[in-house]
DNA sequence: TTGCTAACCGGGGACATAGTCCGTTACCGT
DNA sequence: ACGGTAACGGACTATGTCCCCGGTTAGCAA
């Protein structure tokens, strides 16, 4: 690939990260690249689709928080793991206003997507069933949790505090009663 | 106010129902007009502006809401007054993707919006307190409750079903632990 | 019934945006 | 250094949408 290529594709995804964070999957493709200083015909070039585009994004994301995901199952404390992980998630959600949130809802259908979805419920639905085991949570169907904190991270979209809060009454909704 | 003027009201609302449900907020007006067998202008006649159609509709629904809520004060169990209320709540934002939840999470801004959030703040509050109040639940935020309805709302977008035990997931949370 | 006028119709301008095309530029292997 | 070609720029078309406006229709009071 050539360097001004790559230079160029970095440019666009970096535009493409903000102008979704800001405006959401519906941002302005033209914006997008006159953001990142080029023409449309060359984002074109790298994505043909908006779709493309948003894969790509997305990609990075999942990806992180895949992996940390997968490093959290080491954890000593299923329950706190499980927090965390939902945390991170949350706040991405929140950060790319409705990037993360769109996903986890299905909004957007495409292979490569499902694929990314399918690699987030891996993650958290492995979370989950160890604090299961472990006794720390009640029995729940991963996908609502997963579902749920994509609902949180769009409630919450513009007060990360408040997404705090939300996600403490879903860890008590979650948490195993006393015996 | 003259007799097809008044039918022509009604049926914009209507398809303005349906739109909103179906595409969100940001369904076309010419085809909502068309949908409600008019030619655009007379949508424009009723409603200059999209905001004005769009509180219009909500207006029917809050004050909907704020009915059934006010009703569940005399009821005998104060958590299950809170849960039907919640309930309903949350069926409205599925049923008209987005609309209800949209307002909750405050997307739209105006005066009359800002009332009827208002109005359904205080209802959803003062079920919350009486719950409170008869130790059934946990001392918590109310506009944290009503965030979490419109996330719920959101994220069971295409799912009633999966809205039920979103649902069951926040009460849960909300529960005053057995002493 | 008749006439006034509110209400309606639907064409069309203005604007934003998606995506295409091809002449031009400049990177990089030799 | 140099030439082939990948990559770029930016104008252009197509499409969808908002909203206005003048001519026409039809509800309703007298």
């Amino acid at each position: 690939m050539r360097a001004d290529a790559r230079r160029n594709y970095e440019r666009l995804l970096d535009a493409a990260r903000s102008a979704f964070a800001e405006h959401g999957v519906d941002a302005s493709l033209d914006k997008i690249a006159q953001r990142a200083g080029v023409a449309s015909g060359t984002l074109y070039r790298h994505f043909p689709t908006r779709l493309d585009l948003v894969e790509a994004v997305l990609a990075g994301q999942i990806t992180e928080l895949g992996d940390l995901g997968r490093g959290l199952l080491d954890a000593a404390d299923p329950f706190d793991a499980l927090r965390t992980w939902l945390r991170a998630t949350i706040i991405h959600g929140v950060t790319y206003r409705g990037l993360a949130a769109a996903m986890m809802n299905s909004a957007i259908r495409s292979d490569l997507v499902s694929g990314l979805h399918a690699q987030l419920f891996e993650v958290g639905a492995a979370l989950l069933d160890r604090a299961w085991q472990a006794g720390a949570i009640v029995a729940v169907d991963e996908a609502d949790v997963l579902k749920m904190a994509g609902g949180i991270a769009w409630a919450a979209q513009d007060d990360p505090a408040q997404a705090d809060r939300l996600l403490a009454l879903l860890m008590n909704g979650l948490a195993a009663p006393r015996p």
